[in-house]
DNA sequence: AGCTGTACCTGCAGGC
DNA sequence: TGCCTGCAGGTACAGC
């Protein structure tokens, strides 16, 4: 799933790609993924972008940005004079684009074109005030982040504030719930309780010190690996240029159903926890 | 208020 | 074979 790692791989791309270019003119395939009126952006210029969570944020010169979250399978594609010559477009995620889930087209200055494909239609683009974004609900509602960019954010102190105030709360829906902690989502989830050593259907007050302190280190173990990695792609993820992710290929448990644990002893099991499909090691994971 | 269940949507796996 | 059903998932929202 698109989480922080790969939400940040896409943003570093379009800052590189796509800021400076003006938008000449908006192609609305599917007009229920874009809200607002497109007359308000059109001959503005891009001047940066910024991610919050698994949210990005596109900031245009003329007070207004383009609020977009691309869920499960939301892709952000830059074609043009900027990127390079030498890239290996996904055929098996991307093939072409246009494709029959491009359902926005940017159009560019100096030929350049992004485009914003969703296979299940999931995500959303919104034209807003600058200013107005960070009243956004999901914007708003964010809790803070593992600090594995800033130094900010989810502090320590601050997760085991979170955690132990969370009775009722597995401690992987806790995780995943970015009203309370930002950015992570079920791989990722998945791979730090792993890597922590911990029951992924523990209550999260039920953790002590030290299984805290651990799973704070992991998760952003966990989030820096999938950074390095450019991202996991495991449904439709890909950058800003339409290329695959690599963090895939290094999962621990995530996806790994019935095989070997990598630490030795268990099978990884999957199971059904809060709606949302759970791997871990019995053996290992307690 | 805060929690839970369901809708959203499409592709794909599995069953017969 | 190929059709049909069920399942997957991050958030938004309805309903308790």
């Amino acid at each position: 799933m698109p989480e922080l790692p790969e939400v940040e791989t896409i943003k570093l791309g379009l800052q590189k790609y796509l800021v400076g270019h003006k938008i000449i003119d908006i192609e609305v395939k599917l007009k229920k993924m874009l809200q607002g009126d497109t007359r308000l952006i059109i001959g503005s210029k891009v001047k940066g972008v910024r991610r919050f969570g698994k949210g990005l944020v596109i900031d245009l010169d003329n007070g207004f940005s383009l609020a977009i979250h691309i869920k499960l399978t939301g892709q952000l594609i830059y074609r043009g004079p900027n990127a390079p010559k030498d890239i290996h477009l996904s055929q098996e995620k991307v093939g072409s684009v246009p494709n029959r889930w491009t359902h926005i087209i940017f159009h560019l200055d100096k030929s350049g074109i992004l485009y914003y494909n969703d296979l299940r239609q999931f995500g959303w683009v919104k034209i807003v005030k600058t200013e107005q974004v960070s009243n956004l609900p999901f914007f708003k509602e964010l809790g803070p982040e593992p600090p594995v960019l800033k130094k900010d954010g989810l502090t320590l102190e601050l997760f085991k504030a979170i955690l132990g105030k969370a009775k009722k709360v597995p401690v992987k829906s806790l995780l995943m719930d970015q009203k309370r902690i930002g950015g992570v989502g079920n791989i990722y989830a998945n791979e730090a309780l792993f890597v922590a050593g911990i029951d992924p259907r523990r209550k999260a007050s039920s953790l002590n010190e030290k299984e805290k302190d651990n799973l704070y280190k992991t998760i952003l173990e966990v989030l820096r690996r999938g950074l390095k990695e450019r991202g996991a792609t495991e449904l439709n993820f890909v950058d800003a240029l339409g290329q695959e992710g690599g963090y895939q290929r290094h999962f621990l448990v995530y996806s790994r159903e019935g095989k070997a644990c990598r630490n030795g002893n268990g099978i990884i099991k999957k199971i059904k926890l809060a709606g949302r499909g759970t791997y871990f090691c019995t053996s290992c994971q307690r």
